[in-house]
DNA sequence: CGAGTTTGACCAGCGC
DNA sequence: GCGCTGGTCAAACTCG
């Protein structure tokens, strides 16, 4: 993935927009730039985020849009034993891979078709022991050069492999708190 | 042989 | 209550 371009879709408008000049962001050699409509180009009308949306009292005119952060409630198995509402956000690339080099390693626990979409939403959990880090990893069902990933969590350790760049990003996603 | 992937089964939440 | 759906588990498999 050496040449491979992305295009990172944050949020512009609202309180949370992260104070990071995009073209400070890259990744070996990418295209990045900030997605400035946020209401037309929301990730998916995915029911589950309006859902939990509504569970986090933030009004519906501010649903989930690219980049946002929000607190999401456990698994319903419980996997992780945590009660408190963790940090979860979601991004699009445009890239040709599904995954990202963001310097944690991934192991990928499963894979399913969801009726909202053609391609199938990978599931990914950090290796990390003791991190509880997740990821989905899904194309966009509108446009297939695009990946919706889906972070839940926060890394309680550092990236095994450098990648600054796109840690960056990450950190200043989740350092900015939306809501 | 260990680490990671695949994939079918299982489970729980939600809407009707 | 039931069916649908998304998320997870775990055994089998692949790969380096």
């Amino acid at each position: 993935m050496s040449m491979e371009k992305y295009q990172i879709f944050l949020p512009v408008s609202g309180p949370s927009s992260p104070s990071v000049s995009p073209s400070s962001l890259s990744m070996e050699n990418p295209l990045i730039y900030f997605h400035g409509d946020s209401t037309e180009n929301e990730v998916r009308p995915e029911s589950r985020f309006q859902h939990l949306d509504a569970k986090n009292s933030v009004s519906q005119s501010s649903r989930i849009c690219k980049g946002s952060e929000l607190k999401v409630k456990p698994g319903k198995r419980g996997g992780d034993g945590d009660d408190c509402w963790k940090h979860r956000f979601a991004f699009e690339t445009r890239s040709q891979v599904d995954i990202l080099d963001d310097g944690y390693r991934w192991r990928k626990y499963g894979q399913k078709t969801v009726k909202s979409s053609r391609f199938p939403r990978s599931y990914y959990r950090c290796t990390s022991t003791g991190c509880n880090v997740k990821k989905q990893v899904q194309r966009n069902s509108k446009d297939e050069g695009i990946v919706v990933t889906t972070y839940e969590g926060m890394h309680n350790h550092a990236t095994e492999r450098s990648s600054e760049n796109f840690e960056d990003i990450l950190r200043q996603i989740q350092t900015c708190t939306p809501f």
